[in-house]
DNA sequence: CGCCTGTTTGAGAAGGCTCAACGGACGTGG
DNA sequence: CCACGTCCGTTGAGCCTTCTCAAACAGGCG
């Protein structure tokens, strides 16, 4: 992916969605698509996107020729795990607004990587019902505890785009002492 | 791994845990410690385990002179990813007893795949805190939730080992009409 | 103006949590 | 051989976080 951004979603059979997690510049998309047959999840975009597309016949070819691109497959894949990890532990052991503050932390920490933050300020393309499908809330809930963390002067929302007020405090509410997930993508 | 259960896990600061996934004869582990510097996640045996060690100096050379070796690599990365998938979407979309009915189902078929399952019965390591752990509930509900699918005649326990007595009815609380992760590794 | 999507708010229900205590199985040491 | 400690499973009671239902509001667009 160039630009813009997506997420990673799973859907049950009576409807509910799960995401799994979100695509930004620099990520690669499909992986698990091309190791198997079937999509074992749907992708969707957020905003207008830009890709570069390898035809799937060509990825072996890519393993046999090109080992250094190889290896950048495997490492962006790799990357993507430690993030499904890093949410996973969210939603099975965070209180609601632990995740919702590690949710905005992380995806600061991730455009400011890029270079996509400017007076702490970033695009911010999710509805609340996308943060209550990453977060396994619900939406009324998910409205409450961001209306909290606002309130408690957190972050403000302008446009599209959100501002981080007190990152500092953000990230403690987030109980984000530890995690380490590489934040730049390599491609 | 030739043999033996295993599980990855992460450690919030003030203790809390979440398991990521099990780990079952032919998976790959370590594989985000090999493509980063610092581990991202813990690593506990619940049995005996059999392993087969590739030192990390050499996961380059894999790549050069080995192709059909490092796609396999990741391919396994890759198919441990949609497990993960799978379980966070358990975790933060299903109830209770859907999540444990889903985690004995998954564990079931994949034991059943490598032939570890004799007359619906297969080794079961788990204790009720590593179910819980893994599903983001309480001991205490675990216990409860457990209680109530063993009544209704879903599985027996033995002495380590599990026995499904209904997996057909198991499978339909597990609301487990799509999911497809493959089911044998590749190694 | 009316519709659609997304946000906000209130009220009541409930699923899951915490606290607390007990029981059984097993291993160890006296 | 018994007493004790530990680990794991079980059960009850009460609380609380989060959910569901319902309704209203705000902005954008045809």
């Amino acid at each position: 992916m160039y630009s813009g951004w997506a997420f990673r979603f799973k859907t049950l059979p009576d409807g509910r969605r799960q995401i799994l997690n979100f695509l930004l510049p620099g990520d690669l998309l499909g992986l698990q698509a091309a190791m198997f047959d079937a999509a074992l999840h749907g992708i969707e975009a957020l905003t207008e996107v830009q890709l570069c597309v390898l035809p799937r016949r060509k990825v072996w070819a890519l393993f046999e020729q090109m080992p250094d691109l190889a290896f950048d497959v495997t490492w962006l894949g790799s990357r993507e795990e430690s993030i499904v990890d890093e949410n996973l532990t969210s939603v099975g052991r965070r209180s609601a607004a632990e995740r919702v503050a590690a949710l905005i932390i992380t995806l600061y920490k991730r455009a400011k990587a890029l270079g996509l933050v400017v007076d702490e300020t970033f695009a911010f393309p999710l509805t609340q019902q996308h943060i209550a499908d990453a977060l396994g809330l619900s939406l009324v809930h998910t409205n409450k505890t961001l209306a909290r963390l606002r309130r408690m002067g957190m972050f403000t929302r302008a446009n599209g785009s959100m501002t981080l007020t007190r990152p500092r405090v953000l990230e403690r509410v987030a109980q984000f002492f530890d995690e380490e997930v590489p934040l730049r993508p390599l491609i």
